[in-house]
DNA sequence: TTGAAAGCGGTACCAC
DNA sequence: GTGGTACCGCTTTCAA
């Protein structure tokens, strides 16, 4: 017997030209749209009877069908995406870190994280971008919007905007986070150990000034009232860089470096080592950030480490804030800064 | 005289309590909603007068009216978000470069790229996950959906997937990223150089097997029909960790070692230097990713420099693929590694 | 040049 | 138990 095509028996081969919608679920399974939505969210206000569950279950599966988001959150007149916008800076082990824990802790809240790429997007009309997608919640890493923007965004329904970053903004919630303690804490530190004249690198790179400069601030304010002095030093993160800061190395007369973090740390503490010059006998070196790096390095690298809001804390001020806009504002310092003493100061 | 607070010449305290829509800014305007739709999108095909352009960007600006994403693709039919689900893995300098460049090229293409925490979902589930945002791509490193996933995704109207790992999935653009050549170029570097018995680090850390396990079979297959041998060696990124395996250095009566990548070698290099093992005179040592710090080393460490695929060639092709979905999936191998020699094999 | 109205996909109220 | 239906906010014909 001759198998005669049937166009309708093998849907597979050509794919479908658009999504089904659970009004082909309730087709297939001989049922209204209403009775769909009810069973396929388990509507507890409503019975359904187990064989129409079934079909429904049934046709659904064989559709391979997918409620659409969009239409749900537009019907719901809210979502609960929690909106994060791609950090400007690179990455370190700590935020993926911090990160990938909020995610996680977000997600136990039945929150949907979502990292939004707002590349070239500056001040309203990135929050406005942001405000497009109607997330419940936004989380703003480093330099937040301004107060219009924060309105922007509650005009169109966030219910909480939390900033994460060195100043407050009005009308969100701040988990501040000024990186001047950490220049602080590390120079505080050298100044403490007897040094006096104290370089502080400055990377050339773009996109981390939003770090360096605080840290800078942080560096002067601790030699205030002291006679120590600070001077900067720009230092693109090369070798070839790091040796001509160390071959003008004596003409500088610094006796203590803080290094911005360890990683700059460890390519200046081997220019000067290279150069001749002995750490930390002639020149103590502190870096930050307290990398893994840090403790393998000859000598062993003094650093300060940075204490990150935990991803667990910050996702329940998120939960609690969405429950009540209404709240004021939390504004608290989080980044706890504490030097590490090793070989290196 | 007493202010009797009027309620409506006071909106600005008290937050509106729903966001405004394009009627309330038609209203406003008095114009119909279609007008403002036609006004605020440049619509070409429709010539709307200058004064009511005018009323119609004033009333929107007044009321901080922001359009829902949600309602505009539901009633396009599609929207220009590229999903990404976050990576499982901790993002590395290498990935956060690669990213933020992908976002860039995407974003010069109109396409919004958008990361989406996928956290605990496994499979299917998180395929069904993705696919209700509806979007027009999918870009997922890692460990890829299945086919079925795939399927799913392709369904719902995403009009290319594309994965970037280790295998092809079926209906899927392939990005081939098999770690397995930098654990063979590795290695044949160290048999090329006459060493024999050769240890390869392998992480204990989670969420690390995805790629240690290839970089194994790769060296693997380097030693194979030579007279080399492979010696797995598991190792915890810490400290101590290091020390005990340098411990019992002697015992294992290795010549080489390839480390995973860079961060593990100095891992190991510190502690056996320290346990008076001589790199590479005793012990050759390799890393792979070439980091900064491995310049920095003493020896300065050799490793496997990766070459990822460019983010702009990776936006083509989902350009490519969105306008095309039909074309026959392209499969590549985009994964270059070369070693760089330098001190320590 | 502008407005009325249909409809995108789901949900939930109200009848039956 | 189940179905009809009115929305959510926006775009886009089609008429006026």
């Amino acid at each position: 017997m001759v198998q005669i095509p049937n166009p309708s028996s093998a849907p597979e081969p050509s794919a479908p030209r658009s999504a089904p919608t659970s009004a082909d679920v309730a087709r297939l399974a001989g049922v209204s749209r209403a009775t769909v939505s009810y069973v396929l969210n388990n509507a507890g206000a409503v019975r359904i009877s187990e064989p129409t569950r079934r079909r429904v279950h049934d046709a659904a599966r064989e559709l391979g069908y997918v409620p659409h988001a969009a239409a749900r959150s537009l019907r719901a007149g809210h979502s609960r995406t929690v909106l994060m916008p791609a950090p400007s800076f690179p990455a370190g082990p700590l935020y993926s870190g911090f990160l990938s824990e909020l995610q996680w802790a977000l997600g136990r809240l039945d929150y949907t994280v979502v990292q939004y790429g707002s590349v070239g997007l500056h001040g309203d009309e990135a929050a406005r971008a942001w405000a497009e997608l109607r997330p419940v919640a936004v989380l703003v890493p480093g330099r937040g919007p301004g107060p219009r923007g924060v309105e922007i965004l509650k005009r169109s329904g966030a219910r909480a905007v939390v900033t994460l970053g060195p100043e407050a903004v009005k009308g969100a919630h701040a988990l501040l986070m000024d990186h001047a303690v950490v220049g602080h804490r590390a120079v505080r530190h050298l100044v403490e150990r007897g040094r006096r004249r104290i370089g502080v690198v400055m990377p050339a790179e773009d996109g981390l000034e939003f770090f360096s400069a605080p840290r800078l601030a942080g560096a002067r304010d601790a030699v205030r009232g002291t006679d120590a002095t600070v001077t900067e030093l720009p230092l693109a993160h090369e070798e070839r860089a790091a040796a001509r800061l160390a071959d003008r190395w004596d003409s500088l007369g610094l006796d203590a470096v803080f290094a911005y973090n360890d990683e700059y740390a460890m390519l200046l503490m081997r220019a000067l080592q290279d150069a001749g010059v002995r750490v930390p006998g002639d020149t103590a070196l502190i870096g930050a950030d307290d990398l893994m790096l840090g403790r393998l390095l000859r000598p062993r690298l003094s650093t300060v480490h940075l204490e990150l809001p935990s991803g667990r804390d910050l996702a329940a001020l998120v939960d609690r804030a969405v429950h009540d806009p209404g709240a004021a504002p939390e504004r608290r310092e989080v980044l706890g800064a504490t030097v590490v003493h090793r070989e290196s100061s």
